[in-house]
DNA sequence: CTGCGCCGATATGTCGACAGTTTTGACGCT
DNA sequence: AGCGTCAAAACTGTCGACATATCGGCGCAG
């Protein structure tokens, strides 16, 4: 089974760390590294044709982003995903999310607003279509949050969110089935945070955004193999 | 002017990039290495007597840690702190402590809540001694934020607030002229913390943690140079 | 005197190689 | 057949070196 492992392109002016870090991110969300496999450090310079220098760059942010766990000496392995751990990250999340929510409301401008509420216009189109659920999964959902943040105009945040976390949530997301109906509610409670926000309460846009993640969580958990 | 660059010493198991890393965060925190400086990669590693490898897996993880900033294909630069980066990162310590504390009173044993007790007076009679601001600084306060992270049992968000934010956090707070009496009213706000802990009231414990970072923050940020 | 362009020096990005340690696999023993 | 032992293979940690891009100084033109 040769795995499908792109290798690097030549023609791509960004450094090589970035590159590999990227695929090498993407490939353990997807589950092309499965979880618990040892990543061999000549081995993979070899697939991807790369010497091992930026490799190890790239597998050094892979560990501080926790997507692979080190034992010294022992080398990376991609990390397994417990209940727990997703228990923990998303209580993270949920009061990171609601922080963002809050200064959203703090700092939008009226036409922020409009777009948001555009923005979840079209998403309940498409939530009628067929292939709702994987639209929502794969990128209406994190374009809201993604906004969000955005207008919370907090860039450490914004960072931690959409960039330091974001593939880790999405690790986690990714093992859990989508339940029927979740993306209809969950749009409904996107709907009563931009009103939150365009009614410029704080208090309240955290405090749904809050109870969104929550519930999101629950879900999640419940389902995560072992819990 | 020779700097006082402690050199790598020879009988340490650890790995040479971590050490590296303890250093120059220390270096930077302390301002041995001054806001904007460049730091060179052959000039760091013939100071510190080690060749390029490690120490530039050591600089990505200051990256990462956001202790300098990086332009591609011209080093990196020891971050210059700004007031308003000073508000979004005490803006985000602010929901994450907040979570520790409702965490810590969910899950605090009896014991745990005694030993709160017995170094919050142990805090109390250090601050009637000469040296108290210093010491304060320096120790009680981190290690009384350390042990509530800690007892809330999230392992993800302890390696955030003691961990990967805690250098960033030291070196903002380092700016930072402690005001007079501004120990005795935090060692109270712990006080008040760890009696909503006992009380296993986590929201209350919530409530006030964010009130007494909210606290420390506006001092911060009143103070910060350029505000 | 000032602005532009050239050139050398330096630094970053990348690579290949070596030493010590861990893991693997076979072999022999119980 | 199962287990402990030991040697070979593989890998991690570290180093030194090369190519290319960037920065600073100099000369020259305007």
């Amino acid at each position: 089974m040769d795995q499908a492992i792109d290798t690097i392109g030549e023609a791509d002016d960004r450094l090589l760390t970035d590159q590999l870090f990227e695929q090498m991110s993407e490939a353990i969300v997807r589950g092309t590294f499965a979880a618990g496999t040892k990543l061999s450090e000549p081995r993979l310079a070899a697939q991807y044709g790369v010497s091992r220098g930026p490799l190890r760059e790239a597998i050094r942010r892979l560990e501080e982003r926790k997507l692979v766990t080190r034992a010294p000496r022992q080398g990376v392995r991609v990390v397994v995903p417990t209940a727990a751990n997703a228990l923990e990250l998303f209580t993270i999340r949920e009061v990171l999310e609601g922080l963002a929510a809050r200064q959203a409301a703090e700092h939008a401008t009226e036409e922020e607003v409009d777009r948001l509420r555009a923005m979840l216009k079209m998403h309940r189109e498409m939530l009628s279509t067929d292939d709702a659920m994987v639209y929502w999964q794969a990128t209406a959902n994190s374009d809201f949050h993604f906004m969000i943040a955005r207008i919370g105009r907090n860039q450490h945040l914004f960072d931690l969110l959409c960039g330091e976390y974001y593939t880790l949530f999405r690790l986690y997301r990714m093992q859990h089935r989508i339940v029927p109906g979740r993306a209809q509610r969950a749009l409904t409670e996107h709907e009563r945070i931009v009103d939150a926000i365009a009614d410029r309460d704080a208090d309240l846009a955290e405090l749904i955004m809050r109870k969104h993640i929550a519930s999101a969580r629950t879900g999640l958990v419940s389902q995560q193999i072992g819990a």
